[in-house]
DNA sequence: TAATATGAAACAAATTTTCCT
DNA sequence: TTAGGAAAATTTGTTTCATAT
């Protein structure tokens, strides 16, 4: 798992996307599944720079759920959780890696996407 | 003043979160009469409203059978969770004491570590026996308990409670003996409390891996579109069970349903299968799960003659 | 260029909290 | 005070448009 303890205290913006860090904050959960607002939780956890402008992340989180297919929607007792589809997940990525040369060179291992 | 209360220090007693039984050889902590499945629960915005009820419009009754001592004891409230998961103190609500002319127990609260607990009088000369017509129930906003440091539960859809009982009996070696009991679910949403169903009772707990044999639920807010899904799940949470009962439409009623139990999804088991149902209106609506078991067919022929 | 990522925003539905009688 | 109802407010999810990489 990445560390992110640099960025716990540092305001700097994580260089991840959010896709990333949403795959990650589920993946770091108990049973591979959280809420919205457990989601959201993790990113102020987790990251200084998530602790302002919140309006504004927390937006882009939300669209980020509902825009990529990896991301799946889980009706429970406590309403809906959501999880990761980790073969749509690597099927994006793999595409981008397998189908840009220039960027395999160019991509530095450590971040995602 | 209340003679036995309150004297016992805090720090000697279990935590809340701490699981105790309700009974022993000796002593049982029995709930004579349940609360309502359903209490409205007031926001610090709002004025009281009202202790909880009994289905019989009464007040719920709570007696330690047991006890010979002459000493009066204390009978410890709290408000608790009503999930899947161990019983705790519920983050989201409160127990609030109600005064007044109507209320005939003196009662006194006190706070521990953030959980709000009230404490009324169990006397011998009651029997040991307590109307709890003091209770009413606080519902603190979610986005103020949520962002509180350590706090991990979500207050979303999380409007079930529990009343717990507790009790600290004094023993020889000046030791306590505590016990605890705990209600039946209450709904604390006035939301919830008209929409989702809700299971009270079911007609039977097991039967054998073919099912087919018919359940009666009986509870609230059943209605026409209301499905019965039957579910396994491993132990590490996977679900890997599911399918829906059929429902005689005909014979239902809001508070009842009658449900054909559905086969088990393995028919030569050799172990009792523990499985979960629950009721679901619409898409979302859907009750807590309820517990049922499939037990194994008698004894797997080996014989092949016929009979 | 085509594909992705990020932001801002309009909307709808579900759920919670406040207000009124 | 206590009960009920429901308006107002907030959350959660979906989509679309514009801009930057």
């Amino acid at each position: 798992a990445p560390n992110y303890e640099f960025y716990k205290n540092a305001d700097v913006r994580p260089p991840f996307t959010y896709a990333t860090l949403i795959r990650q904050a589920i993946m770091d959960s108990k049973d591979m599944q959280l809420t919205l607002n457990e989601i959201y939780s993790w990113f102020t956890r987790t990251f200084a720079y998530f602790r302002r402008n919140a309006a504004t992340w927390k937006n882009a989180v939300r669209h980020n759920l509902s825009l990529h297919k990896c991301f799946v929607r889980v009706e429970n007792v406590k309403g809906a959780v959501w999880t990761v589809d980790e073969m749509e997940y690597q099927k994006r990525r793999s595409q981008k890696i397998t189908g840009s040369p220039t960027l395999v060179k160019n991509l530095p291992s450590s971040l995602g996407y | 003043l209340m003679p036995g209360i309150c004297s016992i220090p805090v720090t000697s007693l279990p935590s809340l979160e701490w699981p105790l039984p309700s009974r022993t050889d000796q002593y049982e902590l029995r709930i004579e009469v349940q609360p309502k499945p359903h209490h409205r629960a007031h926001y610090e915005t709002e004025g009281s409203r009202g202790a909880v009820k009994a289905q019989t419009g009464g007040h719920p009754v709570v007696q330690l059978h047991g006890y010979r001592g002459k000493e009066p004891l204390g009978l410890q409230i709290f408000i608790g969770t009503a999930d899947e998961r161990i019983l705790k103190p519920h983050a989201f609500y409160q127990v609030h004491r109600i005064t007044g002319k109507t209320v005939t127990t003196t009662s006194y609260e006190k706070i521990i570590h953030s959980t709000k607990v009230l404490e009324i009088p169990l006397e011998p000369k009651n029997n040991m026996k307590a109307i709890i017509d003091c209770a009413g129930i606080l519902k603190l906003r979610n986005a103020d308990i949520e962002l509180r440091k350590g706090e991990t539960d979500i207050g979303r859809k999380n409007t079930r409670v529990r009343l717990v009982f507790r009790v600290h009996i004094p023993q020889p070696g000046g030791q306590h003996m505590s016990l605890q009991v705990a209600s039946h679910p209450i709904e604390c949403s006035q939301r919830s409390a008209h929409e989702l169903p809700m299971v009270e009772k079911q007609d039977m707990d097991s039967c054998s891996v073919l099912g087919g044999q018919q359940m009666i639920l009986t509870g609230q807010n059943f209605s026409a579109d209301s499905k019965v899904i039957f579910t396994e799940k491993t132990h590490d949470g996977q679900q890997i069970w599911e399918l829906e009962a059929t429902v005689d439409k005909d014979k239902s009623q809001p508070s009842m349903l009658f449900i054909e139990v559905p086969p088990y999804r393995d028919p030569s088991i050799c172990h009792p299968a523990k499985v979960n149902f629950y009721v679901i209106n619409g898409k979302r609506k859907r009750s807590q799960p309820q517990h049922f078991t499939y037990t194994p067919l008698p004894a797997p022929s080996i014989k092949t003659e016929p009979v």
